[in-house]
DNA sequence: CAGCGCCCCTGCCCGC
DNA sequence: TGCGGGCAGGGGCGCT
């Protein structure tokens, strides 16, 4: 389940391998993705290079002199580089191939994935149009945070994995910000101070920063681009952790649903 | 506009 | 061992 960080680590572990390469040729195996995968996607891939692969949250960015080409890995989706030869896996859907005999292969066993094809003003599409700040980004302050939140009465944790506030904050680096930040994820975004969000952002950026360091986070399904899975799970202090003793004081965590997705806490250190 | 719940999908895990 | 059911979750979208 990629979040921000293994959505970093995949552009940076691709982008050496497909810079300058020609595309020659798109196979598509499975087209029922998020959205069906378009079937007039060859006709501004294929005879065009790859100039650079970028990221807007957890959106990858391909950019070819025709255009954009927008991947999202969703929950269980990975990228490898792979030779074209390599016999794909029942889940490796989507194959972009070039001149070299190599492909970027796409493998999302849950399909919440998606690839589409957004022009040549790619920040003008609308997925990408309306989304906030990038959480690493000197525009992420303290003075936004604090006046995005006024007067909301949405959960601190829902606000802040809200995609308008802030990009590329999951649910997993969310229940760590709030732990080490002593904020309970339950208390409404409006009512919380100005120094406990100066806090808060400081906390955002350090465990999202960590886990791109370390090469991202991984649970269950996602694959570095050297094919190798990277456990980081002993990292996390809460997520994953319901009913074991909080490092800090040893309260048992608890579990709660916000917005059908777990949030686990300490309820002593976090108020 | 804010808030909320649904839904896309498969793999895994648990209980029987 | 096989099987049914529940859960996991990014995030767009439709409804109130």
């Amino acid at each position: 389940m990629p979040e921000l960080p293994e959505v970093e680590t995949t552009r940076r572990g691709i982008e050496p391998h497909i810079q300058k390469q020609t595309v020659a040729d798109i196979c598509v195996r499975q087209r029922q993705l998020r959205w069906p995968v378009s079937r007039g996607l060859k006709k501004h891939l294929v005879g065009y290079s790859i100039r650079s692969v970028e990221r807007r949250g957890k959106y990858l960015l391909v950019n070819l002199e025709t255009g954009t080409l927008l991947i999202h890995l969703g929950m269980s989706g990975s990228l490898r580089v792979v030779d074209s030869d390599l016999i794909p896996d029942k889940h490796d859907h989507v194959d972009i191939v070039f001149s070299n005999q190599s492909c970027l292969r796409l493998r999302d066993p849950r399909r919440f994935g998606a690839v589409l094809w957004a022009g040549k003003q790619p920040l003008q599409h609308k997925l990408l149009s309306s989304l906030g700040p990038e959480p690493l980004s000197a525009e992420f302050d303290t003075d936004y945070l604090y006046r995005a939140s006024r007067q909301r009465k949405v959960a601190v944790k829902q606000f802040i994995m809200d995609s308008k506030v802030v990009v590329g904050v999951g649910n997993i680096y969310a229940n760590e910000a709030l732990f080490l930040s002593g904020i309970r994820p339950t208390v409404a975004a409006g009512k919380i101070s100005r120094a406990r969000y100066e806090t808060l952002l400081g906390h955002i950026k350090a465990v999202l920063e960590k886990a791109i360091t370390a090469g991202g986070t991984t649970l269950r399904d996602f694959v570095s681009v050297e094919g190798n899975p990277g456990y980081f799970k002993q990292e996390l202090l809460v997520y994953g952790r319901a009913g074991e003793a909080c490092a800090v004081c040893k309260t048992t965590l608890k579990e709660i649903r916000q917005g059908q997705r777990s949030t686990v806490y300490c309820p002593r250190c976090q108020r």
